[in-house]
DNA sequence: CGAGCTATTGAAGCAGATCAACGGGGGTGG
DNA sequence: CCACCCCCGTTGATCTGCTTCAATAGCTCG
């Protein structure tokens, strides 16, 4: 399969491809597989043996683990750039979450044991690893104490400063999927999702379908 | 300082410094301080530039952030054997987390300096980070994940089947810690934990000051 | 234009936090 | 060694915030 010029660009950026010298970034292109998915579909599953390492060129991503009575809690969503199981190259044998397409979704694909080999033979590939891998560590940890200190709206005036442009004290966005994917990224349920908004309506947040508009991001650092 | 040989052979079994060949062990040892602190000492405080990796050989360390509103929430216990701050090696340059000494605690202490630069010559030694660092992603997702789908009665449990020999229906253990430090582990209050264990009697399990009987692993994996 | 899914809103239930009071155990000083 | 005291832990009561269930409204896509 192809890649378009956009996919390709993607790929380049990915601090795992991009930051090595040219004949790292060469080998990875010439292993990886690219993969379409359709929505809802199952890449892996928690307990499999593990053998993928993935790169998200297109859609959404969700990777969530599942408790005995069989609810759902996602612990990342992945977007374009985003590279997943990074953790498995030198850790466990097998996935720890599930993964399933929130749409029609392209995907990078690389094979663990080529991975590891190619570490082996570029020691800077390493060093990209471990910079990945500490992004991770650090945003799951931000996770574990902003679900233990924030409520729902704290949690999503936090997701629309970190979304926002930064400068600028009014913008608007558009959401990148769904607010139910949003809900499970914070945690939430959908409702508890939708309240939040509402009750960040008096906080200058206008919400029309996907489409948010901040008016004040002063008054949201402020909750 | 001078280490114990207790401490020494802690620091041997570390992945990150006994796993490499004998020329970085002995770079690591000799890159080392030691360090005694006292209880509530703060080690560092989140936003402080980094300086150093940690490996705890005796007591615990509690690693944590703080809220706008001064409230508490750990996102990891680190006790002997324990290392922390890997994700710094080629990551941010500040701390994202604040840490504090739970009682008297004597610690390795490592330059971030020092570590970059013998991972330049040992590339085995980037490995070992690697592998560190998979781990505590890891660990840190199944927090997360916990967070989110367990009740403090299921969170407990879960960490006495974790402590448990595994094999063996009864077993009993002493806790290493105060109550308070483990309810905060598991992103509990102290009383909530308390009501925890009392729902767990009803399960086989007996708490008498630290020393904890469990007598029915099976009745606790059902919970 | 209609069918089905997504989102919102209301009402009820529950889990855990918080506040307050009490009991007990361990450490310290006498 | 004993006694005291302080702090940790427990228990009860209340309160808040989120989930769950249910019904309705709005989108989107055939």
């Amino acid at each position: 399969m192809k890649l378009s010029s956009r996919e390709k660009s993607i790929l380049m950026r990915v601090p795992l491809i991009g930051a090595g010298d040219e004949t790292a970034t060469a080998r990875f292109m010439e292993a990886l597989t690219a993969v379409t998915v359709p929505p809802r579909q199952i890449l892996f599953r928690d307990g499999e043996i593990a053998e993928h390492l993935f790169c998200v060129l297109n859609g959404y991503v969700r990777l969530y683990r599942l408790s005995k009575d069989g609810r759902e809690a996602d612990v990342r969503i992945c977007g374009p750039g985003d590279t997943f199981n990074e953790c498995l190259i030198f850790g466990a044998d097998r996935y720890h979450y599930n993964a399933q397409a929130v749409e029609n979704c392209t995907l990078a694909r690389f094979e663990l044991s080529r991975i590891r080999a190619l570490i082996d033979e570029e020691p800077n590939v390493a060093k990209a690893v471990v910079q990945c891998l500490s992004n991770s560590l650090v945003r799951t940890m931000d996770c574990v104490a902003n679900d233990r200190l924030q409520t729902a709206t704290q949690r999503v005036a936090n997701y629309l400063i970190k979304q926002g442009p930064g400068s600028a004290t009014s913008y608007s966005l558009r959401l990148p999927f769904q607010k139910s994917v949003l809900a499970g990224k914070l945690g939430l349920a959908p409702e508890a999702l939708s309240r939040a908004f509402s009750s960040l309506r008096e906080s200058g947040v206008i919400v029309r379908g996907r489409i948010i508009q901040v008016n004040d991001i002063g008054a949201l650092k402020q909750i």
